[in-house]
DNA sequence: TTAAACTTTCAATAATTATTGAAAGTTTAA
DNA sequence: TTAAACTTTCAATAATTATTGAAAGTTTAA
């Protein structure tokens, strides 16, 4: 295979496992490309790269940036703005988890806790199949937020590494 | 709260988190019903409970069982069939780890495998920057996979279990 | 057999989400 | 100041995805 032609098809697997994950498409694109570029891009070679508007390159470059994948750079003496990926896939994998548990874990836990707290009469079906399905899956989503807690905090990968170990 | 209302908001959060998720926003909701129904449910009580469609319920409920997240149903003397959640939350996320294992991850393993094995000079930046990336993903991606592999293989929570030890 | 009681299919449509591109805004150098 | 070189915004539109509902299909009991 071409290099050129490896590099189309990694934007495009990354691209559709994105959006299979709930991330925009195009933001996982304008991602791979950066990742792949040994260079920092300008927002003017990636519309021209993946053929998309300069609107839609400048917003999916902030929400990159707000997701802490990518960087801006500056060049000296040049006015445009350069921009380049983290390509530590630890640092990918563990801003996305952190990004993802801001945005929907917790608000999730938040819901999870207030309808724990619902009362009713345990004798009533109803009541004690509802209050025991969302009390388990309250426990779940603690035990993943408490998980990925540790993760983020750990600076080193030691977590993963004593993970995976175990199934050497 | 009462109990119908926190149902509701409950279907609504599952439903939610699923659209996050990449899951389609109705077939989460439908799960979230019927884990929190003490008796099985007709396709026609949950097109009335969640207004949808009768097209509608019966490909999201024949998509839930194909997820293995529900199963079937029938009642003696009744022609009717009636669907029903396993409420096992370590079941479900078995299940739901299994499925997208298989839909999503095992493509994009093979196309990084693919992609891993594309040669050129190492002192071109273009082909080293790639080169670096896809391996690095490539070896996330694969041990994501044998975790995965292993979690889906044990019978019983230990796995879970033990992660979550570390961190009481 | 038949017809009632059900389930499934799928083309049309609605709803949602992503994208465009031009106009407005900002920064910098001179 | 000004104007060129850039970035950002956002209403309009396009693309995608989900839903409807009626028609077709299937199963069962008599």
């Amino acid at each position: 295979m071409e290099l050129a032609q490896a590099k189309l098809k990694f934007i495009e697997a990354w691209g559709k496992l994105g959006s299979e994950w709930g991330i925009n498409r195009t933001m996982a694109q304008v991602h791979a490309l950066l990742l792949i570029s040994p260079e920092a891009l300008t927002t003017e070679e990636v519309m021209d790269t993946l053929n998309i508007s300069r609107g839609n390159a400048n917003m999916t470059l902030r929400d990159l940036i707000s997701w802490g994948l990518i960087e801006k750079q500056h060049k000296a003496g040049e006015r445009k703005e350069y921009f380049f990926a983290d390509k530590d896939t630890w640092n990918i994998a563990r801003q996305v988890a952190k990004e993802r548990r801001k945005r929907e874990l917790d608000p999730v836990l938040k819901i999870l806790g207030e309808l724990t707290k619902v009362e009713g009469d345990l004798n009533d079906p109803e009541f004690k199949t509802f209050n025991k399905s969302v009390t388990d899956i309250n426990k779940l989503a603690k035990n993943v937020d408490k998980t990925l807690d540790t993760m983020l905090k750990a600076e080193e990968n030691w977590f993963w590494g004593s993970i995976f170990k175990i199934f050497k």
